[in-house]
DNA sequence: GTGCAGCGATACCCCACGGGTATCGATCCC
DNA sequence: GGGATCGATACCCGTGGGGTATCGCTGCAC
């Protein structure tokens, strides 16, 4: 299967083989091994293209969340030996920077538990939680609908709050109570950044790219874009931003996410640690 | 890993090489390999007895999730290319019994669709469908919160309604307009019947076993049983019985659900039919 | 139109790993 | 203390997955 999501991925032969380790007779003899055991084309090939069929693409997602699960076995199961010679603990997925008033409240009340272990956390970028929960690099995580897919997994919701825009300092806006969204998406010389897709390119249009929250910052401060975000980001706000609601834009909801089947004690622990919050 | 969990199921090397149709030294040195692969003490084993580890209890969860995602994948292929060739389509598992004429407009609704492809049906069990949509065999499914775990999967609610008690017509209560939850669990000679567990036991307390639909209709126009059920089964009542609204019991929500990584063209237009109702 | 480059399939060889049988060693029970 | 039970070990075998060399097909270039 891992050879069948290299090869589909690629749809081709040779560079999935030398992506994989291995050459490419071997991947060959083994993606059509894999069809007659299915009793079913996978890949449609000439001998210059090769093309996913019907029953190929609905393999390809299965098989990716068939090896997610198995890796997450693999990885759950490693962490809960080292977990029992004292090392490591839970692992909890959080995105860098958002939520750490809630998450510092959240640490403080699990570790007061009677039976808590050590949480790890995993500070992480932009949509990588749901595939570190999925592939078992994470145990636990803390989402913001409506922006992370919460989709398969177990969720509390935790805290819902508003919008704020965040502008550079002194900027005319800042002295406004609030503003309407689409007074934010029209500002002028001041529009929203482009983040990158999970395969690293930036959508088009206006707006600087910004590859994190730093140059992000960077960015609003030097008076070149400016940025909705929950209203609980202003208290890390650096002294040369400013932050200004937004009374009509989405509201944010923090949720703790783990995956269904694997409610351990301590993911349990956690969970009712926030709940209580 | 089907070796763990066979393992880890039964506790016993033996049975559980027997119950793989392998012999048991094979099957002691493959746990054992992956015990080394995995750098985790899987299995506590004294010539009389084997326990599961910790990490034993976490791979065993974890590699029951992983295994139906890997039959899952074989199976759903399996039939993408039977579908291919003209044959099957998508299979929509569905308690024996519940929400038929929801069911009936939802075949009918689906049908219409330009590009609808056969729904083969799978009438299944209690419980049942959470596991024919992990493994595979169902690619989509109806439940009944709270009755049914849908945690996991996608979800679109389709109908909530109320419940009503099942009696013997002639009852006494049936002249009631609707009468109190409290009163129902207390009737005198018409306890609840019990159902079978998941592994087939029956749970301990008065009130007749039940296996089916069938059986609990006959305990009930026998005298002998009375049963709370959402009001649409009001539709496929037989002559000699009769229903009763409970205003007070919980409330039941028609579910249509699906494992969110495989939202395929079929699934996805099901799921729009029955939004749409 | 012919030659070449690119790519997947085939042929053939080899070793490692998964499976089987026989047996050992430990533990509990009578 | 002897037997029964059960997992581990020792040893053997065959298959299957991997490697190298090569073929056959198909566009494209000149």
């Amino acid at each position: 299967m891992r050879y069948f999501v290299a090869v589909a991925e690629e749809l081709h032969f040779g560079r999935a083989a030398q992506w994989l380790g291995i050459a490419q007779p071997p991947l060959s003899r083994a993606i059509r091994r894999l069809e007659r055991r299915l009793g079913a084309q996978l890949l449609e090939r000439t001998s210059r293209a090769v093309t996913l069929t019907e029953a190929g693409s609905v393999l390809l997602r299965e098989a990716r969340a068939a090896l997610d699960a198995v890796e997450a076995a693999e990885r759950r199961t490693r962490r809960a030996a080292l977990a029992a010679t004292g090392h490591a603990g839970v692992v909890l997925a959080t995105k860098a920077g958002a939520s750490s008033e809630l998450l510092a409240k959240l640490l403080d009340a699990y570790a007061a538990e009677p039976d808590a272990v050590t949480v790890d956390l995993l500070l992480c970028g932009i949509g990588e939680q749901e595939r570190l929960l999925r592939d078992g690099r994470a145990d636990v995580a803390l989402l913001h609908r409506p922006f992370d897919a919460t989709s398969g997994f177990d969720t509390e919701e935790l805290r819902t709050e508003g919008q704020v825009v965040v502008l550079p300092a002194g900027h005319p806006l800042t002295v406004r109570a609030h503003v309407p969204l689409a007074e934010v998406t029209e500002l002028p010389g001041l529009p929203l950044p482009r983040w990158p897709r999970p395969d690293g390119t930036y959508p088009d249009g206006p707006g600087p790219q910004a590859r994190d929250h730093a140059q992000l910052l960077q960015l609003i401060a030097l008076g070149r874009a400016c940025w909705i975000a929950p209203e609980s980001c202003r208290a890390q706000l650096r002294d040369d931003l400013a932050a200004v609601p937004v009374l009509d834009a989405p509201t944010v909801t923090t949720v703790i996410a783990w995956p269904p089947h694997s409610r351990s004690r301590a993911v349990a622990g956690l969970v009712r640690a926030a709940t209580r919050l």
